[in-house]
DNA sequence: ATAACAGCGTTATACTTTTCACAATTATAG
DNA sequence: CTATAATTGTGAAAAGTATAACGCTGTTAT
């Protein structure tokens, strides 16, 4: 069965809105509460939940604990995944930064950059390597999940590297959409795209609600 | 007549694409060589133009400088849009930095901040002001786009501060839905979200091809 | 000229994703 | 124990998107 895109986007949405909960002391949740914090439809959130195989029982919805465990299982594998991420640029450190501590089974465990001033420190707890290295650092480290954040001129080289090196996933944040084959998946994050869009959009609203 | 947000998000993209073939000096470009560079099919793009208007011509493709001009003049307004910036921390400076003389017509305009030791400094070209300025900075520049990257924890009042000062389309850093009444736009960029998306379907693609 | 070709614009078709609707299930109150 | 109300799980309908197909137009070569 192939899960939607969007789906797996919204479940790492219920999952965080599932650790909440259990920080707060929630053992249950219905999908209309979670559909209703998430921005979605409570047929939505119960339609998506038949792709993980989560069940909840009428009348009292979902364990909150168990809903957590099983997207957490579906999303990344039961073993934590390790993540390269290349270019420690105002970007890199701040991607970096946002993600230490944050994902136990999500963790950045090497950094790469072409800067030797950069070579050999550690940064936000991750040690970062010439970028000569990746293929052995990655292989030692079975890392086969990578980010990137190197300017635009230097993305491409750097996804083949990166592929030639065994990363089959890629977070892209250079604003250049990535020839890569097939097997690899490749997501972009494209700040240009974003604001153009809410630009866009939100002109378009404003005329409507001056209507 | 209604625009899907994903021809949009590949418009802002094609514009991208037209740029650079005209500092390459490609006075005009095809809809499948369009498509082969964005990763799309060619009727994707032809399609997409429907929505523009931009003429194209048999046996000669469109003109890129023309291109270029029909998008912008549709993703963004005839006169350049201001944009605001809530939060100078790692991320927020990251993204100044990233769009600082990037893009005519979508500039940060003003920035904002709790900490009293940023206010009054100029980042990256931009002022920053103090959070409780934000009403009248907003309108004596005419600023109705913002992007949050402040903490998951202040995202939800920022956001009702800037739509209160008159804002209605935000792209949101924080890693939270926000709750926004349905004249205004937001665009979630989520790194958890990403990541995750990333590593569940590198897993897929990686047992995929073990088979 | 004109035949052959290449590429645009658009209509029709196929596919994907979301919403609707309701039977089945479970808790709760009387 | 039974009636009631609430909520799940899912098949069916609707909406939204992408692809295919093809007539038409303009270019090139002969």
């Amino acid at each position: 069965m192939v899960t939607p895109e969007k789906t797996v986007e919204r479940l790492s949405l219920y999952r965080r809105l599932a650790e909440e909960m259990l920080r707060e002391g929630k053992m249950s949740v219905f999908s209309h509460q979670l559909a209703e914090m998430a921005g979605v439809t409570s047929s939505q959130v119960r339609r998506d939940f038949m792709f993980i195989g989560t069940q909840g029982r009428a009348n009292t919805g979902y364990n909150t604990k168990e809903l957590k465990a099983g997207i957490d299982q579906f999303l990344v594998s039961h073993e934590p995944d390790g993540v390269a991420l290349v270019g420690i640029g105002n970007l890199g450190r701040a991607v970096l930064a946002f993600f230490h501590g944050r994902r136990p089974n999500l963790i950045i465990k090497a950094c790469f950059d072409k800067d030797p001033d950069k070579i050999g420190r550690i940064i936000h707890g991750c040690r970062v390597y010439s970028i000569e290295d990746m293929a052995s650092v990655l292989l030692s480290e079975k890392i086969n999940i990578a980010i990137i954040a190197v300017p635009r001129a230097f993305a491409q080289e750097t996804a083949e590297k990166l592929i030639q090196a065994g990363v089959n996933g890629i977070v892209n944040f250079a604003p250049v959409p990535l020839n890569v084959p097939g097997n690899v998946y490749v997501d972009n994050v494209d700040f240009t795209m974003s604001l153009e869009k809410v630009a866009h959009f939100a002109r378009k609203q404003k005329i409507v609600s001056e209507i």
